[in-house]
RNA sequence: GUGGUUGUAGCUCAGCUGGUUAGAGCGCUGGUUUGUGGCACCAGAGGUCGCCGGUUCGAACCCGGUCUCCCACCCCA
């Protein structure tokens, strides 16, 4: 009988009762901003077919979903020769579900499966855990959740301006202050990849670019070049590089820049509109930062793209997202567009900790324990008991009968602020001894007494 | 998937060029106080030195493999 060593898989986490109560003060959060918003709230299954997930994420993405084995025999379709046609050509017949890896191809397929009940515009919220089978490191899980908010069946950048006010509220009521939306338009990105004479290229534009603040401009210089990106191309795009203005001469100098472009222009539109929408809704733009070289991989993204950066800490970016005009094109719905954005809880939980932001005493606390030294005061301590969660007052008595010394320990070790012992004369004259275990202070009064005391 | 790094008590870590019974702090249990926690003092429990193999008279220490952790790249929340 050998013992063994228990373990977690690779990338995931417990929470304890302190981590539980910090992950649901940032979650409540944020459920309360996309209700307030007029979000409602929807969950999909934690697995999905695999002919869901597989290739709405690129071949990189496909590989980082983590499959599910048929259940039962799960190689009896599987012939000897089919062993030699490789991996992919296996997979199908061993697996067919596989995890979530996002929340928005699931809410596709549900948009979908449900367009005959939907009322579009249809605003919805998930909250669930995605897996993905990633190396994980600081801030990179391998099951992790995501908060996502999205509109779908509208194409008015009324979207893209309630997507700003959620983030700005949530991180104003978690107490983030130094940060940054960044905020672009997919139709920037392809007129500048026009401009510059390299028409339809920009997703390659994008890779090198968005590696800027990571690796500086020259080492951009070098992969574009790597990638066959001609020496004028480059040079053309130097200006856009070291753009530095804010949000409205930005955007001055871009409709001289992209003038020979009509998608340019478009893309250049839409972020003023959002920006426009924003001061007619009467909020400044503070943290709101249009970042011409912002660029997001996703294949999907059409539109606006937006990315959270908290500054001055080491984690990747905690939210991000952007407009789609044709999400559930592959499952059979065409002119459906969208907009959304998720907010990675589990990198806010890190932004947070690493800044110091979380309030104290956020466990779930316990306000008085009762203790005892015999089976009346027991008893009499069942009664006070109910007495006490009838008046809403969260309390416990303490379940074996111990040393006094013990109880109080345990009051101490679970932070409970007050302490009632019950003993032969409280018993007999029918009230309690209140101990407030921050201030040592103790007095002996009636049970309404201490209910009051204790509220 | 590629490269690098780490692993010793519940936790954080010491451990000399390989040399007897592997240490500290914190935590834990008990006691000083059988009606009182935190603080102090005293005592005690707790380790297959990640795992497997090799070198050696002798390995926590050297070598190989493996797993794990963390970091960078890729990509992302």
């Amino acid at each position: 009988m050998s013992v063994q060593k228990p373990s977690l898989p690779k990338g995931t986490r417990d929470f304890g009762p302190v981590q539980m109560a910090r992950r649901n003060y940032i979650l409540n959060t944020i459920k309360e901003t996309f209700s307030l918003f007029g979000f409602q709230q929807i969950e999909t299954p934690a697995m999905e077919n695999l002919s869901t997930l597989t290739g709405k994420y690129g071949d990189e993405g496909d590989q980082l979903l983590f499959k599910i084995l048929n259940s039962g025999d799960f190689l009896k379709n599987v012939e000897p020769s089919d062993l030699e046609k490789g991996t992919s050509a296996m997979l199908p017949k061993v697996s067919e579900k596989g995890l979530r890896y996002d929340l928005t191809v699931p809410f596709a397929r549900y948009v979908v499966m449900n367009r005959n009940d939907i009322t579009f515009p249809f605003k919805r919220y998930q909250i669930q855990p995605v897996w993905r089978a990633d190396r994980p490191q600081r801030g990179r899980y391998r099951e992790f959740y995501q908060c996502d908010a999205d509109v779908v069946g509208t194409d008015s950048l009324v979207c893209e301006l309630e997507i700003l006010l959620m983030i700005k509220r949530v991180f104003s009521k978690l107490g983030i202050t130094d940060y940054s939306i960044k905020i672009n338009n997919r139709k920037i990105l392809t007129g500048l990849s026009e401009v510059i004479g390299e028409k339809g290229r920009e997703g390659e534009l994008c890779v090198a670019i968005d590696k800027l603040d990571k690796i500086g401009w020259e080492k951009v210089q070098e992969e574009l070049n790597q990638r066959g990106f001609g020496e004028r191309s480059i040079e053309l795009l130097s200006p856009i590089i070291t753009l530095k203005a804010d949000n409205h001469k930005k955007l001055d100098f871009l409709k001289g820049f992209l003038s020979s472009s009509e998608t340019g222009l478009k893309g250049l539109q839409e972020i003023q509109e959002v920006i426009q929408l924003l001061e007619t809704f009467g909020e400044t733009q503070d943290h709101v930062d249009f970042d011409v070289v912002l660029a997001r991989g996703l294949t999907y993204y059409t539109g606006a793209i937006f990315e959270v950066k908290v500054h001055n800490v080491s984690i990747g970016s905690v939210s991000g997202g952007g407009r789609y005009d044709n999400l559930t094109g592959v499952f059979g719905l065409e002119g459906v567009s969208g907009v959304g954005f998720s907010f990675g809880v589990d990198r806010i939980y890190d932004v947070m900790e690493e800044l110091g932001l979380f309030p104290e005493q956020h466990a779930d606390q316990t306000k008085v324990l009762i203790t005892y030294f015999d089976k009346s005061g027991f008893d009499y301590g069942l009664r006070i008991l109910n007495r006490l969660r009838q008046a809403g007052i969260a309390s416990e008595l303490y379940p074996d009968e111990a040393k006094i010394k013990k109880q109080f320990t345990y009051a101490d070790k679970k932070q409970i602020p007050y302490v009632l012992i019950l003993g032969d004369n409280e018993i007999k004259e029918k009230n309690v001894s209140l101990k407030n275990l921050i201030s040592g202070e103790q007095e002996v009064l009636s049970v309404e007494e201490m209910i009051s005391r204790v509220c």
